[in-house]
RNA sequence: CGGGGCGUAGCGCAGCCAGGUAGCGCACUUGAAUGGGGUUCAAGUGGUCGGAGGUUCAAAUCCUCUCGCCCCGACCA
């Protein structure tokens, strides 16, 4: 069965994404060009990312907010290197109301524009702030090309913006939100990441320093998960965030932002996803197990249905999220297949045989055939039984996603070495980096590859840059990436 | 916007070169038998062949124009 591994031929992976993306229900494309319909099987996934999320934003002393979805074009061109580096996307509004409209609206491509014209309304001394405010939203960037989840037209992101009285405030609070990210994609979504800071060829538009994780999908590609920037007072300046400080003296404000988005949705098809389909993590499966109920004969179904029922109701009552496939014109070998395409964890299997011993079979999406079955589960104590299973799973999902991120994982001594790398196994290669930003884009135009993140793990390490022979203590992870 | 490819049933495709009543697989409907790993058999439903014009006795097929989509590149969470 599916051993995972990087498919070589890129578009054979793309086929497979595409396949699973719509056979699981999870998300279609729309008639308009580049939007995407996120059906109720993707869409649960979401709103599951959305709690752990959220949780975590409230541990964190963060508050949700909603700031409106358009924006007067000259608050983008407040921000030089922000409008410069947003403008090719935009949608914008030039009529409304039948008439054309004085100034042109943009749909929001992200909202650090309007909520700094906000929060300069808001703040006034140093006792206003910090101000930790998080937004769940959509916004709107005109990509060229799109793929269901990983960039599309419209996307869902929460984006949190936050002011600051002083840079070491700001930026402590840049590194926190990181933290929560890569807790979440490990602790959650099963996703091993590599936290790092963005090169300035990659940094967000206005940022001061950008945070990114980035996780490695199933052909060795990187996916940039979730970004945390830190904005210094370029935005306090542009917009007139300013405060009395505790001296009496008028100050800029320092800002944050970070987003993840419906593109985690896609780093978890595709860094979990194998042959079978999907391969969800318990903690945000839409349906973390699925009871399939097993008959031959009119006489068994119903005992089969009763004790199913029996053990579908007390999961539910003990907070896991079950179905009880009770459809009775398919056979229970398409029903084990359908459950694993769409990546339910656990299946509980109950047949006849069961039904006399009074237990159950459980069978772990993670492990393949025969070697993830547990037979004779009893029914007394299955709540606890599953609970411990799905545990199990996770902690197991992630530590494969974490053997196959190590295992492809590269050191190189040159650009040769490098090139070599990257047509054949790929993967992410670690290397002491002394370039410039046009050696960097010299990489990118004769590999495609490009510098991910500076890993914050590994930086102050001595070494000799790979490319250019010079000294360094920096070390980059480079990669192909979505 | 540059380079390549494709538009025929809900999906995937054949038919086109050599014009002659629109086909296959999957899905869907009905019935029967089946049922511990994607059941089988039988009978059905469903298509202005992307659109417009032309050639012809006759066009999915040949010609002209047009529209749309996909892939590769520039952009990007």
């Amino acid at each position: 069965m599916a051993e995972k591994g990087v498919t070589p031929r890129s578009e054979d992976y793309s086929r497979w994404y595409t396949d699973v993306v719509q056979k699981t229900e999870l998300a279609d494309y729309s008639p308009v060009k580049g939007c995407m319909v996120i059906r109720p099987y993707g869409y649960t996934l979401w709103e599951n990312v959305q709690a752990a999320l959220d949780r975590r934003f409230k541990e964190t002393g963060h508050v949700n907010a909603y700031f409106p979805l358009f924006i007067p074009m000259s608050f983008l061109q407040k921000e030089a290197e922000h409008v410069k580096g947003f403008a090719p996307e935009l949608a914008v509004v030039t009529h409304g109301g039948g008439k054309e409209l004085d100034e042109p609206l943009v749909v929001r491509p992200t909202s650090e524009t309007i909520i700094g014209y906000m929060y300069s309304q808001w703040i006034r001394s140093y006792r206003d702030l910090p101000v930790l405010i998080n937004q769940w939203a959509n916004v709107v960037r005109w990509e060229m090309r799109t793929r269901l989840f990983l960039r599309t037209t419209e996307f869902l992101w929460q984006e949190g913006h936050t002011a600051h009285a002083t840079e070491q405030e700001a930026v402590e609070e840049t590194l926190r939100m990181l933290d929560v990210y890569a807790d979440f994609a490990i602790n959650e979504a099963a996703i091993p990441v590599m936290r790092g800071k963005k090169s300035e060829r990659e940094k967000f538009a206005g940022a001061v320093d950008s945070y990114t994780i980035e996780a490695m999908m199933g052909n060795g590609w990187a996916l940039q998960s979730a970004t945390s920037h830190f904005l210094g007072q370029n935005f306090g300046r542009a917009f007139d965030i300013k405060f009395l400080n505790q001296s009496n003296e008028l100050d800029y404000a320092w800002t944050t932002s970070w987003g993840l988005s419906t593109r985690m949705v896609g780093a978890i098809i595709m860094a979990h996803g194998d042959d079978q389909g999907l391969m969800l993590p318990p903690r945000l499966a839409p349906f973390q197990a699925v009871v399939v109920p097993i008959w031959r004969k009119d006489a068994e179904q119903a005992a089969v249905l009763e004790m199913g029922r029996r053990v579908a109701d007390t999961l539910k009552a003990a907070g896991v999220r079950v179905k009880l496939d009770t459809r009775d014109e398919l056979s229970a070998g398409f029903k084990f297949n359908d459950w694993e395409m769409r990546g339910v964890p656990l299946r509980i299997e109950i047949g006849p045989r069961d039904v006399e011993q009074n237990a159950v079979v459980f069978a772990r999406r993670d492990v393949p055939g025969k070697e993830g079955k547990t037979f004779g589960v009893p029914v007394d104590g299955v709540a606890q039984a599953t609970r411990d299973m799905l545990d199990t799973i996770q902690a197991g999902m992630l530590a494969r996603a974490t053997k196959f991120q190590v295992a492809n994982t590269r050191t190189v001594r040159n650009y040769d070495e490098f090139k070599q790398v990257l047509e054949g196994p790929g993967g992410f290669i670690r290397v002491p980096w002394g370039g410039t930003g046009e050696d960097e884009d010299r990489i990118k135009e004769e590999t495609k590859a490009t510098i991910r993140c500076f890993p914050v793990e590994h930086q102050g390490e001595e070494g000799v840059c790979f490319y250019t022979g010079n000294k360094t203590d920096r070390v980059a992870i480079f990669a192909r990436a979505y």
